[in-house]
DNA sequence: CTGAAAGCGCTTACAG
DNA sequence: CTGAAAGCGCTTACAG
């Protein structure tokens, strides 16, 4: 087992000093040609690659982005980090995924971790429990130490930091429109609870688009997901209400289950019941029927996230130092109709 | 914006040896309490953490583990993360991941960028193009110079290292065994192209079983898939044949595919043909009719894969060096019955 | 043109 | 009990 090849034992080897050889692997103008090229020779034959962590520790930045969300195994996460992933190898970047498993302890653990030096900036999606404690100390903290955050999704106001999102208010509007144009009158929400931060804008936005239309707002219309445990009895729940004719699902999943429960209630979807659906996975295009779905372009967002974060770390490179011109940049949504709402099925 | 606090600092602010600040932190005996006290307090209060790249590369590890997959989009890898993950942070180590998109010169690429000191050790499952190519000597670099590789799902004869699999020949010949159990007598296989591993492989236990059988087994039940493109096609071309009963599918796409296809055709999904994947994925769980799979449980595959990494790589820190005794381990699957089996639907 | 020195932030064997 | 020195692997300003 060989192990890796280090400046030092060419420098020996080659019987010159460790700068000379640093300097002819740069390709520095101070060293004559002769050496130079005996140098680079060498290295090649061992292939020598100058030793990351040393680099790291010298440079003082890692090349290195943390990301932390919630979860993984969740259509829309994952694309994000391939959005992420892209973009950072495409500027030289490597990407550390951390799972908060919406945990907020988990959370701040994973954040400590990194933020020791292993990582140069942040992106992440808040976790659940943080959301619900509002308590950010952990993300604020990595800032004033000089780390760089991008939020993106589950965001907050109380961080002041580049965040990237879409317009959960006006998408679920429109949602709820386009429903209201198919010629439906009774519109019911499946939401999250409020403390989740899309969950809790969604319902302003289906809110605002009931109102706008004069039809019923009712309490009972906006149901309130704590814990997936409850998801079956309170849709069963809502869903004994026969005159409901269309549901706004804040998820897929949320979706998939009204439509299997619904069926079971002997409803017809589309027919009887509408669905649309937040985040345009797999689950609404191979369910059936298939699911009409605000799509949430997870890849565009996590580009954009990297980009941002990528272009502030090298402006702090560059000493720009810019007064902090934090910005929040929206990701445009299309809502795309599927069988769940079309009424020739 | 403070910057991290060093151990520099904190030295020149007691006025005393930045040796001693280092011991006092590591509650070294040598140190007086006072002093030793003196210093904690002061750590505390600045929030003092030591720096993870500086003492990487004195202690020439880094805790951190690369994975290097093809896809995170796809929910068996994302589970498999989540399980490495997990493992990964119990015993303090941090994940980095990288996608090869299935291209050769980007999973080189990918271990180039990590084997340069980021990582002290990769988890990683083959591209499809590595496997077409047949070319693994990045990988056999990487364990040259004394990085542990553990491969998972799609692995190679080629490389010398701990394996996590599932026993994809049995798995298959087991699926096979149930649909003839149903009475299935004329089963189709919709596999991989061969250079797939566990295609081959799945494609060696679906005809073992039609021999063991006595069934037909002929070359034109056998459908192999190179590009995805080409699925469409060449299903429907299999679904001519009215007499095929029964598909075994190595993944959710091609099943999914299958009844979506057999349902234009005018075949009913189970009592016409019956339908079994590979993968316990979210489509099969969602689908109509829900699809029968045999498991293979991510999660598992990856804890169990950071585990055997984990191990190797304390063993060597403790001089082990143990004489390459390489393990594969083989992950149980299970037969999960869905709609697209059972008979009464 | 070449090399010794200092430094990135830490640890630890060794002197005193 | 405290501290100076060496070292992890690199880069670069500075001497020569």
């Amino acid at each position: 087992m060989k192990r890796k090849v280090t400046l030092k034992q060419i420098a020996k080897e080659l019987d010159v000093s460790i700068s000379t050889v640093s300097k002819s692997l740069r390709d520095s103008a101070e060293i004559s040609e002769d050496t130079r090229l005996k140098v680079q020779a060498f290295a090649k034959l061992y292939n020598y690659k100058p030793n990351n962590i040393a680099l790291s520790l010298k440079n003082r930045k890692t090349k290195t982005i943390g990301v932390i969300i919630p979860e993984i195994v969740h259509h829309f996460f994952a694309t994000v980090i391939s959005g992420i992933e892209q973009m950072a190898n495409e500027s030289g970047y490597s990407v550390v995924v951390c799972l908060s498993n919406e945990s907020f302890d988990k959370e701040v653990l994973n954040m400590e971790m990194l933020a020791n030096g292993s990582t140069d900036g942040f992106i992440m999606s808040l976790s659940k429990e943080t959301q619900l404690k509002g308590d950010f100390h952990h993300i604020n903290e990595a800032i004033s130490q000089g780390m760089p955050v991008v939020m993106f999704d589950r965001v907050t106001n109380d961080v002041l930091c580049d965040k990237v999102i879409i317009d959960d208010k006006l998408a679920a509007y429109e949602a709820v429109i386009s429903l209201v144009k198919m010629g439906k009158r009774k519109i019911a929400l499946l939401s999250t609870v409020d403390y989740v931060s899309v969950g809790k804008l969604r319902t302003e936005g289906y809110t605002k688009a009931i109102r706008d239309n004069d039809l019923p707002l009712e309490e009972a219309l906006i149901v309130r997901i704590g814990d997936e445990s409850e998801l079956d009895s309170k849709v069963s729940a809502l869903l004994e209400d026969r005159s409901i004719d269309a549901v706004l699902a804040v998820n897929e999943l949320y979706a998939v289950t009204t439509i299997k429960l619904a069926r079971e209630a002997g409803l017809q979807v589309p027919n009887d019941l509408s669905v649309i659906a937040f985040t345009d996975g797999i689950i609404s295009q191979y369910s059936t029927p298939t699911i009409s779905t605000v799509s949430q372009n997870g890849i565009k967002m996590g580009e954009k996230a990297a980009r941002m974060l990528i272009e502030r770390l090298e402006a702090e490179e560059l000493g720009v130092e810019e007064e902090e011109q934090y910005r929040t940049e929206v990701i445009d949504t299309q809502l795309i109709a599927r069988e769940s709402t079309s009424v020739n099925t």
